[in-house]
DNA sequence: TGTGCCGGGGT
DNA sequence: ACCCCGGCACA
């Protein structure tokens, strides 16, 4: 019970969230020109990537980078080194210029990422939200607002993420098509199917999340799939996102149906309706047979089915959305220029899939 | 093996 | 509200 706390890095260095402490803007190195033809935006992807590449070694070391000694200070505006391009320049300039240029760059060896045909629809950010946290995408910190006030190469702070290594971790991901819960008073929309499921099962079935036996399917009763296709995922995101001023009713999202010809059914219900289902007692489901529950939900869709992903004929995997988050286009080691989303571990609010 | 992120916990 | 991480499905 009590924190066990094994081996603290040390003083200074408690945590590897290596939180962007040393940001100050007056101190900040980081002085690169105002692009003279800068519109805005573009936090300042130097035209030429920092020596920093030598400190960072491999771009991909998922493991700590060799704490390569004399972390010098990378020079804004210093032109690269003459000598050699290493893959991570070229890579770092790629992401970065796809990111902050339009389709006007086409020379630029980043042609590895252009393939998307559309990208930085974050940079266009038509509509944010603006109850929502500022944070939106952009302006982690909380400066940078103006085109001159770029983010800084991170200086010394590349010492330290080498030092403080967060360690490894790993997890995982899935995108792509919508579940909303059917329970009651929840109406809850994950974008995974795992998810919604385990949602269910704890939330609602209170059940054990560690349940070895084969799942029921139970659970498939109180959520319904939303298949739908990127794009169209992408706009009912959109609209999904928080402060939708538009549309008289706030709950629920707007429209998706609309994209798919017939095959949708009646899913979001309006709840309206008494307290949630009382999750006391919990009689064992039989099968395919509907769950005997004291209140149960507005029917599901799938009525008596095997219960079971096994679609036959359509693909049942979900497909993640291909686009490349903060993650790996920043790294690891500039996880201070994530999207606050992402630093998070929540759905990327900067590249949107 | 690494990534994206839900869900849940801490503050 | 902000912040973070366990753990999972996916690539
Ligand atoms: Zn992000």
């Amino acid at each position: 019970m009590e924190a066990e706390r094994p081996p603290a890095p040390g003083p200074g260095c408690g945590r590897p969230q290596l939180r962007a402490a040393g940001r100050d803007p007056a101190a900040a190195p980081v002085s690169v020109p105002a692009p003279p033809q800068g519109p805005a935006v573009e936090f300042a992807l130097p035209q030429e990537p920092e020596p920093r590449a030598a400190d960072l070694g491999a771009p991909g070391a998922g493991a700590a980078g060799p704490p390569t000694p004399s972390a010098h200070i990378p020079v804004p505006g210093h032109r690269a080194p003459p000598g050699k391009a290493r893959l991570d320049e070229v890579m770092a300039a790629a992401a970065l210029t796809s990111l902050s240029t339009s389709p006007l760059l086409l020379g630029a060896p980043a042609v590895a990422f252009s393939t998307e045909p559309s990208l930085e629809p974050w940079r266009e950010a038509p509509v944010r939200p603006p109850g929502s946290s500022g944070d939106g995408g952009w302006g982690p910190t909380s400066d940078q607002s103006s085109p001159s006030t770029p983010s800084p190469p991170l200086p010394p702070e590349a010492a330290h993420f080498l030092f403080g290594e967060p360690a490894l971790r790993k997890r995982k991901s899935s995108l792509q098509g919508l579940f909303q819960c059917l329970w009651k008073r929840c109406g809850k929309v994950l974008s995974s199917a795992s998810g919604m499921q385990r949602h269910i099962r704890l939330v609602h079935l209170g059940r054990r999340q560690a349940e070895p036996e084969q799942s029921d399917g139970e659970e498939d009763f109180y959520y319904t799939e939303l298949d739908v296709g990127v794009d169209s995922l992408t706009d009912g995101l959109s609209g999904l996102t928080p402060g939708s001023p538009t549309a008289s009713v706030p709950p629920a999202f707007p429209h998706l149906e609309p994209l798919e010809p017939p095959a949708l059914p009646s899913l979001l219900r309006p709840p309206a309706l008494p307290p949630p289902p009382v999750l006391s007692s919990l009689p064992a489901p039989q099968g395919c047979l509907a769950p005997v529950h004291p209140e149960p939900q507005p029917i599901p869709v799938r009525a008596c089915a095997p219960a079971l992903p096994t679609k036959p004929g359509a693909n049942p995997r979900k497909p993640r959305g291909d686009a490349k988050k903060c993650r790996k286009v920043y790294g690891m080691d500039h996880r201070d220029l994530w999207c606050t989303a992402c630093r998070w571990k929540k759905a990327c609010q900067r590249f949107l899939d």
